[in-house]
DNA sequence: CAGAATCCACGTAGATACTG
DNA sequence: CAGTATCTACGTGGATTCTG
């Protein structure tokens, strides 16, 4: 990298929302699963992640409020309900793949 | 971006750590202070974060076990002790660069 | 199937007092 | 100055039960 971002505070508000995302247990490691499948019934995440359904309805519901999971009802019975990411929540990737060359950094220069 | 790196068991555990860094409330605003200041006394990130000694000091002990920070110790009285970013805890500007880069994608692209 | 509601367990932060 | 030691408070996750 080596640029830099302008500094605005509709954008360090948005900062607060991404710490809020990964202060969490469940929700980076259900955007990670999100980025991998595309697209996933609330049951499959709930398999998938071995989380709780409280816990998994608690933080789908707090991603889409911020926009970063959307989330689609279908009109059956037994109900069908499938979950994916926005375009903001698919820029998430960028983030993941920082940490993760940070990673291998860390690996290759530890002591 | 763009490109992937690949997933190793090394990097698998470093990015727990990185999980481990950023799910804690203060480790993430010590590592922002100290890429900004480069070099600061325990007094000071204690006065400039507006954090109590104890979280203080046992989220300091973690990042120098994790060898994201450094501490130097000075053989004065009174006691003097300065903490600065490893190598690898340098390396982390790139990762909140790509935190500041998502939240600016935020706000020009939220409804 | 996809939740909602309740109760409990645990980790981490805050406040305070003490010390080499 | 730079910690250590206690005690308390609170947020979040786990387990369980119930339902349209």
């Amino acid at each position: 990298m080596g640029f830099t971002v302008e500094m605005t505070p509709a954008i360090a508000e948005k900062l607060v929302t991404l710490n809020e995302l990964h202060r969490n247990r469940w929700r980076p490691d259900i955007v990670n699963l999100l980025l991998e499948t595309d697209t996933l019934r609330f049951g499959e995440l709930k398999k998938q992640l071995g989380i709780t359904q409280k816990v998994l309805t608690e933080n789908l519901k707090w991603l889409e409020e911020n926009q970063i999971v959307i989330r689609t009802v279908y009109p059956e019975v037994p109900p069908r309900v499938e979950y994916s990411l926005t375009e903001i929540g698919k820029e998430l990737r960028d983030v993941h793949e920082a940490m993760r060359i940070w990673a291998d950094y860390y690996v290759t220069h530890a002591k």
